[in-house]
Formats: structure tokens, C-alpha cells, sequence
DNA sequence: TTGACATATTCCTTTATGGGAATATAATAA
DNA sequence: TTATTATATTCCCATAAAGGAATATGTCAA
């Protein structure tokens, strides 16, 4: 199972640093393409390949204002990683004690026994 | 700027949803690599190789017990994300009418004005 | 019209990645 | 010792992805 496009999986579309500056620049307010390649540092096309991806897999949306195109968050589609690395969040919330880490070997070495404790 | 590597980049390494569920799996408990590779459907080098990623980015470390090799998530290494994401939370968890989204274009539109107010 | 500006798209090249298959290494058992 | 089990590693291949450069498209102004 080879990795998900950066067009449809979240995750991967995240994985670039570009992206996540692009999100992050566009968190402060909508953006004509020149002025987030500008920001950023990137070539005016690059800029436009980015804001590709990120609007087929729905970080962004577009719209036209004269000859610019301004691109707008959409932070709900961030949710996801959001819900799915919370799961984890109570591992180094939480204090984390060596009991703890011994009931989960048990319960590891266990397989039949013990309520469902951690994430899944 | 091209994608950092998924042995360095935390975000790059959970792109690939194999390594996701392998620390789905590892959060209930640390386990040897057969375990990893059965309870996943994918041949065992496949197994070591996703391991090998998760341990150089420092999501996994390994214990040697005979001649198995429980791994073992280190949930810390997912903080970077969980900070990053959070920053976006309050745009879905707010109510975040017209106005919000008004201001928000002024303040982008007049770049001297306004105090910050989204996330960098 | 023509020209200038804003953005998108195409083509090319390089590189990282992930799977398959085979093999190497390490540790235990007999 | 040899055999067996557990894991790691290597080699090969196919593919997605990202940047560069050039070009296409679209929109406004004169």
C-alpha cells in the first residue's frame, strides 16, 4: 500500500514545509497568489502548484477578484490530524509512570484479557 | 525546498498511513516485529523497514528481549504535530461567523495595521 | 485591437519512497 | 556443531512528487 496522493490524503498534503507555510500565511487572512509567493519565497508557479494541491484536498478554496485569486483557509480540514494525534496527547499530558508502561506490557502480552485502553 | 526526509521530518513520517497504524498499534503496547507485521497484513521486511523510519525519527525505540525486538512508541514525537494542528483548532471549535472572517480579510488587505491575531 | 499584469499549466529532470524478493545477521535450541 | 527462529538489510523496480523554465490562459486598461 503505497502512500496517498497529496491531493486526497490530508496528512501527506501536510508534509510539505511550503504547504504548512502557505497555511500558516493564509490563517492571517486570505491571499492573492503573488503576494503568498512573495511572502514565502517561491516562484510564482510553485506557488500556484501548492495552492493546487491544497485546494483538491480541500485545505483551501479560491475566489476571483478582478485578475487575482484569493485563497482562503478552510482550518476544518485540518480536524482529522487533529483528532488523530489527540488520541496520543494524554502520553505527554499526562504523568506517565512506570506502572502505567507495565500495565501496557501485560496487557500487550495478553492479548485476550483487559478492557481496550489506548487509542486505536 | 524540496519534502525534508521521513526519517527527519515528524511530518513526513506519519504521511505514510502503514507508520500510522503501526503507532495505533504500539500505543497499546510495545511489541515484537512478527506481532507488528501480522496484526498489519504486510511481510515482515516491509515491517522493519516502516520501524526503522519510525525509530531514526525517534517515534519508536527498540528493547532487545532474546532474539525478538519490542518497539516501543515514544508519543512525545507527535507533540510537534499536535502543536502545529492546534494552532487551527479554534477556527472549527469557535463559532466563526462573517464578521470574524471580515476582519480577518481588512487586516490581510492593510499589511501595516492590526494587532497579530492568527497563528504564524 | 494591443499591452501589461495575474495566474495556471505543461514539459522536463531529479530524487525520495515504498514494495518485492532474496539474503544477511543474530540469537536460541538441539 | 547445525538447525531454526526473529529481524535486518540489500538490490531492484515503479512511481509520486517537487522544482525550473517556458508557455498558455484570463482579465483589465488604453
Amino acid at each position: 500500500m503505497p502512500r496517498l496522493a497529496t491531493t486526497s490524503d490530508v496528512f501527506n498534503a501536510v508534509a510539505e514545509p511550503q504547504r504548512r507555510r502557505i497555511i500558516s500565511l493564509l490563517s492571517r487572512g486570505d491571499r492573492p497568489v503573488n503576494d503568498i509567493a512573495r511572502k514565502l519565497r517561491v516562484r510564482q508557479p510553485q506557488a500556484s502548484k501548492h495552492l493546487n494541491v491544497l485546494r483538491q484536498v480541500g485545505l483551501v478554496d479560491v475566489r476571483r477578484q478582478g485578475r487575482q485569486r484569493f485563497y482562503h483557509l478552510r482550518p476544518q480540514r485540518l480536524k482529522p490530524i487533529h483528532d488523530w494525534v489527540s488520541r496520543y496527547e494524554r502520553f505527554w499530558t499526562e504523568s506517565f509512570d512506570r506502572l502505567d508502561v507495565y500495565l501496557k506490557q501485560l496487557q500487550a502480552n495478553n492479548p485476550t484479557g483487559g478492557p481496550g485502553q489506548g487509542p486505536m
